[in-house]
DNA sequence: TGATCGAAAACTGTTGACAGTTTGCGATCG
DNA sequence: CGATCGCAAACTGTCAACAGTTTTCGATCA
């Protein structure tokens, strides 16, 4: 984003506390402030230069996303989901994704389509060279764009606020533990379902993409959780 | 809900502002502030003994669950929204009351599918006598009880916001367009697949509900649209 | 009579201060 | 030496006041 559209932005979102929740929102998503760490108003205060008051709005708006918890007299705390709770996650998400995907299969352009199949390429191309960096982020342009694309305003909302949660449980690398192309396998799948302007079949695909991430972080974590056993 | 359990969720969300909260959602779902119109700051607060402080951290809440909007410099507004976003809405809500109906399939005790056949019968007598008061109640305590038992609390969230949303867009009357007998047969539909415990065909009969009751909504809204125009 | 301009009123955004609670630490006692 | 009690510091919850913006309303002028 260039500093014209930031401005904008800072201008249209209500200006100090609108900021200050994208701020404090990226400080806990960067993990600056760790998961079930108590935050201090007085601190966030002082380092943005403001009061109390738009801080404690701001972290009121960031308690709605689901990303802190207020607990009376004691402070806001940012969440740490456990298990259970990414497990449910992965699971609304992938009916979302499902529902994103048999969207845009009945309403995909040809320049869209067209845009699919040059990510899914790049990203064959990054998996390829086993190119993780390179990887990543077009992965989730991929994802964003299909949202996006899908023209449901209301879904793609849903569907960042469960990812931003998902990043509190801070298991990204995790997820990959099936290798890139395996993911990759399932993107063709997704594409080729759009491209066939087959509803039924993109949305099976979208949900099981999701449902299969859901699967190997299962997996990863069990994994994480039995070493852990075996050290003590 | 009585005395005390009002005390303890008093206690459990934050005094003032939780409270708060909890008050101008209702008026708001009321109707009391009409869609569209702005909320006074100040009002509010002498409403309810506060300073401006605690309702406007309250108001900031209320934004994350997308039932007002502010304006910088200009305050907070009812939100409406547009048919558009009401048709978003329940394609989402139609996925997600799929997923639950799909969860629940694969979990019911016996004692939940007896109170899911009890709510039927209860729903099926009300709408033989046309009693649609009785009706009412029973048909939202049915699909509260869908949500809760499926034991998605994530899921439970997102969809008790979106209907709160959907609320806001006050067609509750429309939506009845097809009669409470037709409603009926989807409900008896979706049980009958729970009590079967086959995800596949539960998540099928629990999505085609809602897009069912989008669909009734819809027909209702174009029959009121064209009334107005011959109006004018 | 209608439109335009300007001032006053109303309201939002923000701040600093105060009251009440929680937490941490040190002293005291078993 | 360990546990308990009490005090002080830190922090949250709330409030009242101030600054800046928007809105309203009346006066002026074409």
């Amino acid at each position: 984003m260039n500093a014209a559209a930031d401005a904008l932005t800072i201008l249209k979102t209500r200006s100090l506390s609108g900021v200050l929740e994208r701020e404090i929102e990226q400080a806990i998503l960067n993990g600056e402030i760790a998961p079930g760490r108590r935050v201090n108003e007085n601190l966030l205060a002082t380092r943005f230069g403001t009061s109390r008051g738009p801080v404690r709005e701001a972290l009121r708006a960031l308690e709605g996303l689901g990303l802190v918890e207020l607990i009376p007299n004691r402070g806001v705390f940012i969440r740490q989901p456990a298990i259970e709770e990414a497990i449910e996650i992965y699971d609304v998400r992938s009916v979302l994704f499902g529902l994103a995907g048999k969207t845009l299969a009945g309403r995909a352009t040809e320049a869209q389509i067209a845009q699919l199949c040059d990510y899914l390429e790049q990203m064959e191309a990054a998996a390829r060279d086993r190119d993780f960096d390179r990887y990543y982020p077009l992965n989730l342009a991929f994802h964003e764009f299909i949202i996006d694309a899908c023209g449901n305003a209301t879904l793609a909302a849903q569907y960042r606020g469960l990812v931003k949660k998902l990043h509190l449980f801070r298991a990204r690398s995790l997820v990959q533990g099936g290798g890139l192309e395996v993911s990759n396998s399932e993107h063709r799948a997704m594409v080729e379902a759009i491209a066939a302007r087959d509803p039924e079949r993109a949305q099976h695909a979208h949900a099981e993409h999701v449902a299969r991430a859901k699967a190997r972080l299962l997996a990863a974590h069990q994994r994480a959780a039995g070493e852990a056993q075996r050290t003590n």
